[in-house]
RNA sequence: GGGGGCGUAGCUCAGUUGGUUAGAGCGCCGGCCUGUCACGCCGGAGGCCGCGGGUUCGAGUCCCGUCGCUCCCGCCA
């Protein structure tokens, strides 16, 4: 037998249809068997006690009573303690069959017991799901993961990563692993730096993306590159940002256009959301593409969540002149004001608007102005300052019937977007509008190329300045630089922001042209990007791609609001790793092996 | 860097208008219990009420400061 186990503990069974067709009636039950695991949870009835040991796989009832004499030693067992258990499997009586867990029609009568490990009392429980400190979890953290939750969430994180691995390959994708230890790339994120031992004074930069590598292996021809790819980024964690390090799906492909980006990553999004939906539906392929300009004007954001089937309008032309003055008198002294109407289709009472209304002042908001619809007419005071007619025209064109409402906002859209975006969301939930159980995908496309800096006045690249201005060199040369789009564009699942990603500019001339709108020389530029452009001289391939997140792809399967719960060994809020107490002081000699010194003196209690 | 929320037993929390010896559930320790499966019953230990200062006859409670945790804004092309 064995040493440690004949069989999982979630493997046994009474028996099968299979089992019964071939006349193995009794399935494991009579054999003997050896179990290993954690002493899950205990139940003493004096003279009698039962084990439920536990392992990745499953919970075995065992059952071990006063007449043996191994009792007093299965008494004194700590929960969490690792044993290893023999005996015989037998079938539980009909009315002591647990059917709640797979091994329920079994359990083992202890014969021998050996302690493997003893545990001592525990700082967490294991077997609950009560919430715990996540300072407490993550010192903790072997034993939060052996929790039921966690322990599945981190298995579905394996199993999706293996899937869209899979499905790359389909595709006709190669994986590749690029440098981790590389350059700093000074658009974008704060790097970690790692000091060279054998180059007094410089450093190397952790990867925020292997942006300019993906981009090298195209022009060295590979034309569909993907890579599980570790990102390094020195920022504030949010709850849907983890700290530190990240995993992104970075994939790369020549000779495409957005379309044919599209086209190749859609299945697999498709495909990986299909297998681990659970019955959620998945919204199906080709995804829709919403042009940035229509999304802010829609959905009041470039990441919508289209569960919510709330349409916004613009009411600029319904306010202009009317009796309504607050609105009015702002559209007459700011041409950028608009007016943007907030359908509430199943919102037209007062207690309703009301509620809204106040929310509104809540969220620092000066009020939330609304029309709501009965006996066939607007009500409100918005409704009796505007008039009968441009209220009823109004509400012919939202399409609202009596018993709907309609909420205003009003302003520079810069200002409103985003309060009019969460009203939208509240209105669609308060409301029960908004879809559930479901995956709905879309596409952000057309992308501002550039933007302007409201401190500096000078015009920056709105995203990522290696994209392709739509229109090309001739585009750059003729146009307003703030109404020139970029092919960019990210994918929005449910209000989530799972990537960004762009047809790239692989022209030199092109490159130089764009970076000099934003105020950067050619010498710059050629300082910079060495690597990548000096590579674009010689014969570069136009390509494109994109990098979807891997964390929140896995967050959103598994209906998980905080990172911490997807990833195996999450840092804290302070980018510390509180199991293995990172990042720590070195000791001196390290130090003066990098050639650093610290302005401080180093932190006592060091150990070589 | 800024804002909100929370800090009371190992954990989750309650604690009235500022008023006697700060409570409950879970966990832990001890006792009882032969069919439970979140077993049940009885008992016990366990508190710098985050820390510092202030107001007051009296502070877990009110005020100021500070530290920690968390969520958000900035930031994250």
């Amino acid at each position: 037998m064995h040493a440690y186990r004949t069989h999982t503990c979630g493997a046994l069974r009474l028996g099968d249809a299979l089992g019964d067709a071939l006349g193995d009636a009794l399935g494991d039950a009579g054999q003997t068997a050896r179990l290993s695991g954690w002493v899950h949870r205990k139940r003493d009835h004096g003279q009698l006690l039962f084990i439920d040991l536990r392992d990745h796989y499953g919970i075995t009832q065992c059952v071990i009573d006063v007449s043996s004499p191994l009792f007093a030693a299965a008494d004194a067992l700590r929960l969490e303690s690792v044993i290893t258990v023999t005996g015989r499997i037998v079938a539980r009586s009909d009315d002591t069959v647990n059917p709640n867990i797979p091994t329920g029609e079994v359990e083992l009568a202890i014969a021998e017991l050996a302690l493997q490990s003893a545990a001592e009392p525990l700082p967490l429980p294991v077997n609950s799901d009560a919430d715990y400190p996540e300072e407490m979890r993550l010192t903790y953290r072997f034993l939060d993961l052996r929790r039921e939750r966690v322990h599945a969430n981190i298995v579905l994180r394996s199993r999706v990563i293996a899937s869209i691995r899979r499905r790359m390959i389909e595709q006709g994708f190669t994986e590749f692993q690029t440098p981790i230890l590389t350059a700093d790339s000074p658009e974008g994120a704060r790097p970690y730096y790692v000091p060279s031992r054998l180059h007094p004074g410089q450093f190397y930069a952790l990867p925020q993306a292997p942006q300019q590598f993906k981009q090298l292996l195209m022009v060295a021809g590979f034309d569909r590159y993907f890579q599980i790819a570790p990102c390094f980024r020195d920022e504030a964690s949010r709850a849907d940002r983890a700290p530190g390090e990240f995993y992104q799906l970075d994939f790369e492909m020549s000779f495409v256009t957005q379309e044919d980006v599209f086209a190749a990553i859609e299945p697999v999004l498709h495909g990986v959301f299909a297998e681990f939906a659970n019955g959620r539906r998945v919204s199906p392929a080709p995804f829709r593409r919403i042009p940035y300009a229509e999304a802010l004007l829609r959905y009041a954001s470039d990441k919508p969540d289209l569960r919510n089937p709330i349409h916004i309008h613009d009411a600029t032309e319904t306010f202009r002149g009317s009796g309504f003055r607050i609105f009015a008198g702002m559209i007459d002294s700011d041409p950028e004001v608009r007016v943007r109407a907030i359908p509430a289709p199943g919102g037209g009472n007062r207690a309703f608007c009301d509620r809204m209304n106040s929310w509104a002042q809540d969220e620092g908001q000066p009020g939330l102005g609304y029309i709501f619809f009965r006996d066939g007419e607007g009500a409100g005071p918005v409704a009796r300052n505007l008039g009968a007619e441009r209220t009823a025209a109004l509400r012919q064109e939202l399409g609202l019937e009596d018993g709907d409402a309609v909420f205003f906002v009003a302003g520079q859209p810069k200002n409103f977007l985003p309060f009019a975006s969460l009203a939208r969301l509240r209105i669609g939930n308060e409301l029960g509008l908004t879809a559930k159980d479901c995956f709905e995908f879309c596409w952000i496309t057309d992308f501002p190329m550039y933007e302007l800096n409201e401190e500096t006045g000078r015009i920056d690249f709105s995203h990522n300045p290696f994209s392709m201005p739509q229109g090309g060199l001739e585009a750059l040369e003729t146009q307003d630089p703030l109404t020139i789009n970029a092919f960019q564009y990210d994918i929005v699942c449910n209000g989530t922001e799972l990537s960004s990603g762009a047809i790239r500019n692989h022209r030199p001339d092109i490159m130089y042209k764009a970076f000099e709108i934003a105020g950067y020389s050619r010498e710059e530029v050629d300082a910079r990007f060495s690597g990548m452009i000096n590579a674009f001289k010689y014969g570069a391939p136009p390509h494109g791609g994109s990098a979807p997140g891997i964390d929140r792809i896995v967050m959103l399967l598994a209906d998980e609001p905080n990172l911490r719960e997807i990833v195996a060994f999450p840092m804290n809020q302070q980018a510390q790793d509180l199991l293995m107490q990172a990042p720590a002081p070195i000791p001196a000699e390290r130090l003066k092996e990098l050639h650093i010194r610290l302005d401080l003196p180093p932190a006592r209690g060091l150990r070589s």
